[in-house]
DNA sequence: ATGAGTGCAAAGGCTTTGCATTAGG
DNA sequence: CCTAATGCAAAGCCTTTGCACTCAT
């Protein structure tokens, strides 16, 4: 659903005036279409491909949409996740939305949102701080994804 | 270096009997270029994109690399990695060359291996386990890579 | 006015596929 | 022999780019 300027006030106060803030950083601007993609991917509960967000708003052209998200994600707007197959997905960053991880379905290619137990949460973080003296890595970040079968592929028999 | 029959007994003993064995499960032959492509990826220290097997064995045609692999994938003898970028990239399955983890660089979208220490991994499978009932996916595997940049990128002040 | 954004169309580049030929069992 | 595998070429498909037009500042 779309967030209009009511709405806006309890839904989400603060991700447009984000969103903003941060393309203006860049030299960008905030228009109707980069808007667009940003409540899209608000309103979905894991990462898009551009295929997704395509046929739920007829509207952006895709060329639109393709240098729209690079922008976005320039700004640090939104994160572009890889999982198995050729489509690249995106999401809204994680500062943005919250630290999560994905289930990736090995038999669909799908992609789906968790979020683990603070405690386990720390147990990564403790492995991460663990693994970063002995790289050469500047580590930034870290993705802990859980590949097996979703609910439909398991119920196709694979 | 190719593995001829003679070191073929010290260096990699079950490898080749392995992979053929799991291509003829799936009614697939263990040719010489599918062989070419796994003493590639025995010899490499971190996955392959197609490119790079292709640069290193100017013999294959471009179009057997691509079907071998998705062979020897659905064999189970290698697995295809996604990392940042539009490449796929190639390594042996897991349970031919141990258990490992990423480092992929956001700077220049290179992929490299790395170990954790025993207990550090144990860390995990906990984390595993105690994600595994809270989700409707038959969970199959965890992928925990780290995000960050590599030497040559620090170097380069990005 | 002035540059960013837009949208259509065309091109790029990784990947897949059709088809005739070759080779492995 | 007979099917799988091969290799060349062409096509597919996601993605990027060129260019002229529009819009916001």
């Amino acid at each position: 659903m779309a967030i209009d300027a009511a709405s806006n006030l309890d839904a989400a106060p603060n991700l447009h005036t984000t969103a903003a803030e941060r393309l203006r950083r860049d030299g960008q601007r905030y228009t109707s279409n980069r808007r667009v993609l940003v409540e899209l991917l608000e309103d979905a509960d894991r990462p898009l491909t551009i295929p997704e967000l395509l046929e739920r708003q007829a509207g952006i052209p895709q060329s639109s949409a393709y240098r729209n998200l690079s922008v976005l994600e320039r700004a640090g707007v939104v994160e572009r996740v890889m999982a198995t197959d050729e489509f690249a997905r995106f999401e809204l960053a994680e500062d943005l939305t919250g630290h999560h991880h994905h289930l990736i379905c090995s038999g669909c290619g799908s992609v789906s949102d968790f979020v683990v137990a603070p405690a386990v949460e720390r147990r990564l973080d403790e492995a991460v701080e663990a693994i970063a003296g002995e790289t050469g890595f500047r580590i930034e970040g870290h993705r802990f994804d859980l590949i097996g079968y979703c609910r439909d592929c398991v119920a196709a028999g694979r």
